[in-house]
DNA sequence: TATGCTGGGTGCGGTATCGAACACAGGACC
DNA sequence: GGTCCTGTGTTCGATACCGCACCCAGCATA
């Protein structure tokens, strides 16, 4: 707990070591608590956060109160990335979704950062194109899988973020991530703890059979994280305009 | 049709003289037939392309050919948003949607721009940023509203991105779109014709009353629309790091 | 022990969408 | 004129999900 550093963030660790020099003395620790709203829809963001071992969700929540998650982002990424594409805000909320640290940056910092178009610019960007095969996928996700698969995505995706395979989060909240009612999570998650896919009591799931999960979910999941691993190889990608190579590695433990 | 100029491109047009002489002698004229498929998902792309008078669409193709689109491309963006995010490929397929006229840059050249870090730089991102919030709105309309809300929502988006008020589109095309059946589409374009909101015939679809048209689509219109407003703001946005107001417009007839 | 709250399980009717099959009409082509 | 193809209209049963209502179990608190 209080040996995290900003090297928990894979996108800060990536980093060239002048830039890291650079940047870390701004950057402030700060607790992420279940629930924290990040930014408000609209909001004019201030800062960008690092996660270091939470996890935040990108929630849209309709005119009616109706939410549905577009994207999920931890240790990986950065949260806030409206900063840099130049719109200092978007129409969706921030939310953390799994407690823990995560490292703040002022707007002004970052942006400077940006402007001299060195290895954060590449970084950032890469990671946000990341950002946007997770939302495109969710999109299809939503629109041709059943709650059974999206369930199975969703566990994936947040495993994916944590170092543990225990996830603290109740049927209810799962259910306004997925934007579905939390009867159809309960069907689903019973139907998975039936299969010893994984097992769960009040709040707390935790998933037993991992390959098992992956063969369940849609091939959503497999997308987004191949396409994750294809641009988020940090460590070699520190030199702009490097053309990467495109092979695609197959879906494998984290 | 032999008077479009690259201008007719609004991010182009709002580009810096400057920027505008040092691009506009790479620009290729090229035809854009429909069902032309600009890049495959995987594909390396080679070129980026600026619409004058055509749409694009950027769908997404599922293992067992189901599909959906995620957004639209017209003559206020670029086609190929992954070039300069650094991905230089996604998981979608760039696929003709109306048939006109675009130009093309090559990757390269398009590159060399961004990296000056000026007019192109900005004017790019923000605009990526408007398509996010196309493909976040989409994720949620896939999940909360109706085939009848989801019609109207993609009738305006086309139609902002066309001067007239007819599309060239069969039901069944749309329904490709959307990622529903054909019989849906033709469900929700009866009552609309019913309503007097449309007509159509064969392919040839004409709208009648716009503004009914937005009262019967859902919010997601309405909230892409205004974004784009916000981003889009070519006019007064070549400064770098210039905020911008925050007001948002409300929709209104293109 | 009583109380209350939260997280999860179940049942029921309603509805939107699906998959499939078929019928019909406009227009192009011979 | 006849033929064919494409675009649209219609029907039917299946199913996934919804909204609602209610119940139960675990756990904390008094």
């Amino acid at each position: 707990m209080t040996s995290v550093t900003p090297r928990d963030n894979k996108l800060l660790a990536s980093l060239p070591a002048d830039v890291q020099e650079r940047l870390f003395p701004h950057l402030v620790r700060v607790a992420m608590p279940l629930g924290k709203v990040l930014y408000e829809a609209g909001d004019t963001m201030a800062s960008v956060y690092f996660p270091a071992d939470c996890i935040v969700s990108l929630l849209y929540v309709m005119e009616n109160g109706a939410s549905a998650e577009i994207s999920v982002v931890g240790n990986e990424g950065v949260v806030g990335v409206s900063l840099f594409m130049g719109g200092e805000s978007t129409p969706s909320r921030a939310i953390v979704q799994s407690a823990g640290l995560a490292y703040r940056l002022s707007a002004q910092r970052i942006k400077d950062e940006f402007v001299r178009h060195g290895a954060v610019l590449v970084h950032v960007l890469r990671y946000t194109q990341s950002l946007i095969t997770q939302m495109s996928q969710t999109a299809v996700c939503n629109r041709h899988h059943n709650i059974d698969q999206q369930l199975c995505r969703w566990l994936l995706l947040s495993m994916d973020r944590l170092s543990s395979n225990r996830l603290v989060m109740t049927q209810d909240l799962i259910a306004n991530m997925l934007g579905v009612r939390r009867e159809g999570v309960t069907d689903a998650a019973l139907k998975l703890q039936k299969l010893g896919v994984i097992r769960y009591q009040r709040g707390k799931i935790d998933v037993l059979d991992r390959v098992r999960l992956e063969m369940l979910s849609c091939e959503c999941y497999a997308v987004v994280k191949t396409e994750e691993d294809r641009l988020l190889d940090y460590a070699v990608s520190a030199v702009p305009d490097r053309r990467k190579p495109l092979t695609r590695r197959v879906t494998q433990r984290s």
